[in-house]
DNA sequence: CCGTAATACATCATATCACGAAGTATATCG
DNA sequence: CGATATACTTCGTGATATGATGTATTACGG
């Protein structure tokens, strides 16, 4: 998919992943492998932007000797989620704008 | 709207806005207007990009003893816009999963 | 007739961002 | 014992939207 495409969407989407259920990194990567593929940099970017909007918190859980962060969506974050159907609505009518055939009266 | 999610959107948009007609940049401005604001910075930025790509072509007309480009899109950025509507399919099933519930069975 | 707004395009600096590459460290499995 | 999977981190790079600023002409209101 273009990239520019996935930009706006990969936020929201990570916040998706996390939105029912706490999860970590390499879990949220393969959750959303189906629908949109990401690289482990790209993510844990995201993660960071995302607490520093608190939009999520962080936990550090030790399993199997190995440290793993768990995620945790905050309020805000759901708030996020909201606004994201909210432009969802203008989403739809710019594809209406895109692929009309062509609606000028000559 | 949330500018991550203008990004993907506003080439394509450009690029129909001209599809059906010649298009100037001012003009293009004024008809995207009701479904996405930009400014001229950006749009000018957009032109030269899908210049660059030969998604269009550039024509200079005399008007008013102004100068005015007119842009023509090739069939390079025809084949952008069907490129669009196949990410789309993926867009929505991306909605669906930013959007559903919970369809995790525990 | 003069100032303001509209038309029309151009350039520059800046901040944001996705991503590949490379690194560290442990567990598992053949 | 070596490869693969798990798990997180850091760095550098290239792409990009936008505000600010500039140039130049036309149209219009008072």
């Amino acid at each position: 998919m273009d990239i520019q495409l996935k930009r706006g969407l990969l936020d929201v989407c990570v916040l998706a992943a996390i939105k029912n259920k706490d999860s970590y990194g390499y879990q949220i990567i393969k959750e959303m492998k189906p629908y949109l593929e990401l690289s482990e940099s790209t993510l844990y970017t995201i993660l960071k932007r995302l607490e520093s909007a608190d939009q999520l918190t962080v936990r550090s859980v030790e399993h199997d000797g190995r440290l793993r962060k768990y995620y945790h969506i905050t309020d805000s974050g759901l708030g996020r989620i909201e606004e994201f159907k909210e432009d969802w609505k203008e989403i739809l009518a710019i594809y209406d704008f895109i692929t009309r055939e062509d609606n000028r009266y000559e």
